[in-house]
DNA sequence: TCCGAATATTTCGATATCGAAATCTTAGCA
DNA sequence: TGCTAAGATTTCGATATCGAAATATTCGGA
């Protein structure tokens, strides 16, 4: 039988043909090429994470608080922190840890210095997972980026850099 | 009362703190740094857009199966592959398509080449509705952009695409 | 000092998502 | 042709997420 519909096209036909339409609709093409290309890979890697997650039993919603704390390294985290940057509801939130901490993988403190907030951070074990994933992530993304040279990836991530320092003067304003 | 926690970083730091803390837990800094900034760049671009589409009354998850529809011309959709675009169990997608077929922004129809399958495409609404999202979108897309020369982005793109195309090769094997 | 507005977190009911099982159809092979 | 294995979709029960309201605390001005 066949795989899927008619047959699933490649990754770089879906790509060409998602800036084909975009630009037709209206969006330019300079922008779209960037764009659509990050929103590609991004969500091809987050397949690729929730497969290798699941070795450690853990949800892609779970790594992004392990992720958030690791490497909030210093200051600490708090619940509506860790929503912001997970993209979800402060509610959900309360959930999800609820479920991490019984675990035993993140610790919840009253804050000393404020009392309505709640500092959430990582315990041992919580460290290890983190190192174990990261580990088996750099496996999957070395090969995403093997068709580059050393220089071009520099290159690349000098780029991108330009664009995040810019993100923050977009905020809300 | 202060903003959130102690104070946001920056996405700039928060960027930078993380390639560190990638790279201190295994990671290669070349590959962390291309990796860390393609998913930030993603997941505050995602963020954008759930705002901008709260005023076309479109969740993520439907914008996600409006776009691959939109963007899918010519080759005719199913649930399971509209499912797996969207990173979503195919029984999430059939709830998904009832409730946009109800609103009228698809239509189902039974493909007339294999009864198992089911062919979704976009209505006329739906078309809509696409042209008046990406011309919303590309506001905030370009503004991003916007420190990036027209040569520096066709740079990143190109570097972008070269990755784009090795990404089927490294499919589930 | 006292009070109202704002912030952080949690609770709660409604909705969306997941994974497994059920149903129907097709493909391949004896 | 007949049979079995596999694909595509939907159904169903369990779980996660959302948004609004509830609770507790803090900040800043009267």
């Amino acid at each position: 039988m066949p795989p899927r519909g008619k047959r699933a096209p490649s990754a770089q036909e879906q790509y060409q043909e998602a800036v084909a339409t975009y630009v037709a609709a209206g969006g330019d093409e300079s922008v779209q090429r960037v764009i659509t290309a990050v929103n590609s890979m991004s969500r091809k890697l987050e397949q690729w994470y929730t497969r290798q997650l699941v070795d450690l039993d853990l949800s892609h919603g779970e790594w992004s608080v392990v992720a958030q704390l690791a490497t909030a390294d210093g200051a600490p985290m708090t619940p509506s922190r860790l929503a912001d940057a997970s993209n979800v509801a402060a509610s959900s939130m309360t959930h999800r840890l609820d479920k991490m901490t019984e675990r035993g993988l993140v610790r919840r403190s009253p804050d000393p210095d404020n009392r309505t907030r709640v500092r959430v951070e990582l315990t041992d074990q919580g460290w290890e997972l983190f190192g174990a994933a990261v580990r088996e992530a750099n496996v999957v993304e070395s090969d995403v980026l093997a068709g580059l040279t050393r220089k071009e990836r520099s290159q690349l991530a000098a780029l991108l850099e330009v664009v995040i320092s810019r993100l923050d003067d977009l905020e809300t304003p």
